[in-house]
DNA sequence: ACAGAAGTACGACAGTGGTCAAACTTCGAC
DNA sequence: GTCGAAGTTTGACCACTGTCGTACTTCTGT
């Protein structure tokens, strides 16, 4: 059956902020998360632009779920991935957001020079 | 002359969200930002509630200060430590506040336990 | 049924960063 | 000027974590 692959997903309520923050301070996660949260529909794992082996990404991929981040569940073979916006913003206000806003700042202005 | 002791500042707006990330993630170093942040006036560094040794927290203090966290000035022989409050919000908005009343949050819930 | 695609799990390795002790510097007080 | 208080600097050590390759599992298509 499917959902026996299904791994936990934590309540972000019950996540310390601890976790978030080194969930967040990884540039390649926060590069996922930075995907996610401009697209409209899931990512499967292997969609990302990641510069990192697939054992590597799904380190990252867990790392991210475990830290109450994104949803995922299986499609066929290919696990897809989402942002638990609102879910987070309810633990953590404001936190996603400023990461988000400061990221893409910094992306910004990496563009201008 | 004293001025010569003063170390580098930089502007919260030329640090990398990388740094500041670095910056909060390590507990001590946040305990360091949440006392401040409650505190009115400006404290030394042998002020503070750390389970550190005085060279790491000499190193914690240098690591604030240069994600543009802290600000540092001597008063005689003690170093003075402030919070950067609005430049860094200029700089980082919302973040600093996410990450405080996240933090205050959680040592809420402790205290009920 | 078989092959291939998509991920995961498991070790192993290397770089980073937090930690401390010891020696040093700077200032204030006596 | 001397001593002590307050921090800094340096060097070494250690634990953690990001990284990868390899082997394994699960599903889809043919």
């Amino acid at each position: 059956m499917a959902a026996d692959r299904i791994p936990p997903h934590p309540d972000p309520r019950d996540v310390p902020l601890q976790h978030v923050l080194e969930a967040l301070i990884e540039p390649a996660r926060r590069s996922i998360v930075e995907q996610l949260s401009v697209s409209a529909a899931p990512i499967a794992c292997g969609g990302f632009d990641l510069a990192v082996s697939k054992s590597t990404a799904t380190h990252h991929f867990r790392v991210l779920r475990e830290a109450g981040l994104i949803r995922q569940y299986y499609a066929g073979t290919s696990r897809m991935n989402s942002l638990r916006r609102e879910e987070f913003e309810e633990a953590f206000p404001g936190l996603l957001e400023a990461v988000l806003e400061a990221s893409a700042r910094e992306a910004g202005l990496r563009g201008l020079v």
